[in-house]
RNA sequence: CGGGGUGUGGCGAAGUUUGGUAUCGCGCUUGGUUCGGGUCCAAGAGGCCUCGGGUUCGAAUCCCGACACUCCGACCA
């Protein structure tokens, strides 16, 4: 047929090759294109909105927190940036320095924020006295600058947009109970708005963030199986307040070290929504973070009042909160069904004559591609609980995905076979030694992912060397 | 940063082996037609063939170099 072999030639086939898919997607569906510059990305219209909503989203959730934001400098002078051993081994390979033109060649380097947490402390160093100043509960909407080798829209962006959480606190365990918390408000994020499952967990010190006390992550399998670190949360304990000489006066009128942490998540989800939800027609996005949750369609629009009861429908929609839009365009009906498809709206909202006359409209839901005739006036009602079923269906076929991939293996041999022919998720026991980490990954061809927070606790061997442990963690390819 | 692939109107390609002044499809513009799954017809616009050197009477085509994109590794959100 004419129509699959334009849609083949639109968007390669995602089980065919998937980088392909995912770059024609990326393109096609117009958020993104290629700028001048190596790695760094033109967020279009479309990619941005689906950004902007995920912000809108976090921003309050964070307000209602407690935490205000923030606009720390963009620039970061190398002694800042040097006070943290492990935070410069991290980071400092990839930073990029800034020169002007008629600068005194003796003056200090400037880095461009990689990220940051050395702003924050220096800042911090300056302000935080007391215990009455105590905790600080910051936030940024920022883009940071990492001069990564490779680079693919959305999953590693040389500059890439973001939001990093950082606070500052009084005791360890008010720290340690904020990094946990925001953990838990990313996996909200990814469950109940992106409709993505994760795996909370732990990194190990080889994976966690360069100067870290703890991180944890949230991993989500992409639909080529491997895994996407999908949100990130730190507690550095008080060793930045250290290097950073913050201190306060606490109750007793001694001075003390804070507790800080930090969290974040940037435009690499909206990878993660293209390469968990998306087919081989292109983009299906998860409603409640869709830009637009349904376009109506007038079909046959020169026929008598076609068009103005589409527009109705339009206004009846967006009353009732829905994002949506029109088409009123001279494009064919096939065209429009296709190109919203591609652009993954949850919901096709048609109206043509024979509708008209019956007192329905149809309704097209991407996920699925079922089609419903819906009495006018039940079109919000139904269309906000086909939203909802969207997600929910959405939701459940990632997580039925996820769960059909994770294996669990004794020894790395297992891992490695699995990988071979299935690729996914692999828990085994570790031992906790760095050796062993990295031995899976000369063997078997995985990196750790995390040790779950969900762990069997049972007593088993190391799938390495084989020693008794009761570890579970976590292995796959990560993006 | 190592290994492969690619670079030709906005997009996708042919042409490159065997040098002779650029072709096709989609898209775009205009007019008509059609409209319930990428309508059809007609007329148009649009390209220093990624960039820089070289060879040649003549280069998209041959030679050297650079850059970019892309895939696979290593590194990282």
């Amino acid at each position: 047929m004419a129509q699959d072999k334009k849609q083949v030639t639109a968007i390669t086939p995602r089980d065919k090759d998937f980088a392909q898919w995912f770059t024609d997607v990326v393109v096609k569906a117009e958020l993104i294109d290629y700028s001048s510059v190596k790695g760094m990305f033109i967020l279009r219209p479309y990619g941005y909105a689906i950004w902007e909503n995920i912000m809108h989203q976090q921003d309050a959730r964070y307000k209602e927190l407690g935490h205000e934001n923030v606009a720390m400098p963009m620039l970061i002078p190398e002694s800042l940036l040097l006070k943290e051993a492990e935070h410069v081994a991290g980071f400092a390979p990839e930073c990029a320095w800034v020169t002007f033109g008629g600068s005194d060649p003796l003056e200090e380097r400037l880095a461009i924020r990689p990220t940051s947490e050395t702003l924050f402390c220096d800042h911090w160093a300056r302000t935080v006295t007391s215990w009455r100043d105590l905790p600080k509960l910051y936030n940024q909407w920022v883009s940071v600058l990492r001069w990564e080798k490779t680079s693919r829209p959305f999953l590693r962006h040389r500059e890439f947009y973001w939001q990093e959480g950082h606070t500052i606190h009084a005791t360890p365990e008010e720290a340690m109970h904020e990094t946990e918390q925001m953990l838990e408000v990313y996996a909200d994020l990814c469950e109940n708005w992106l409709a993505m499952p994760v795996v909370r967990g732990r990194k190990t010190d080889k994976e966690k963030f360069a100067g870290a006390e703890r991180t944890y992550t949230l991993e989500c399998m992409m639909h080529d199986k491997k895994a996407l670190q999908s949100g990130t949360s730190h507690y550095f304990g008080n060793g930045f307040a250290k290097q950073f000489d913050i201190t306060f006066t606490n109750k007793n009128n001694e001075q003390e070290h804070p507790y800080q942490t930090s969290w974040g998540i940037s435009t690499r989800l909206i990878g993660g929504i293209i390469m968990v939800h998306g087919d081989d027609n292109g983009l299906v996005m998860p409603p409640r973070i869709a830009p637009v949750q349904a376009v109506v369609i007038p079909v046959a629009a020169h026929k008598e009042g076609v068009t103005e009861a589409s527009r109705e429908l339009l206004a009846r929609l967006k009353k009732a909160g829905i994002r949506a839009k029109i088409d009123e365009t001279d494009n064919s009906f096939g065209w429009k069904a296709a190109q919203y498809e591609m652009l993954g709206y949850p919901l096709r909202v048609e109206l043509g004559p024979k509708d008209m006359e019956k007192g329905q409209c149809c309704i097209a839901r991407r996920d699925t591609g079922e089609k419903y005739f819906v009495a006018l006036e039940d079109l919000e009602s139904k269309c906000a609980s086909l939203l909802d079923e969207i997600h929910d269906n959405m939701y459940a076929a990632a997580a039925k995905r996820l769960e059909e991939n994770t294996f669990y293996a004794e020894t790395w041999q297992d891992v490695d076979e699995i990988m071979e022919e299935k690729g996914g998720f692999v828990i085994t026991k570790w031992c906790g030694d760095q050796d062993c980490e990295l031995d899976m990954k000369d063997m078997a061809g995985v990196s750790s992912r995390c040790i779950p927070f969900k762990q069997r606790g049972t007593e088993g061997k190391c799938a390495i060397c084989g020693k008794t442990c009761t570890t579970d963690i976590m292995w796959g390819v990560a993006y």
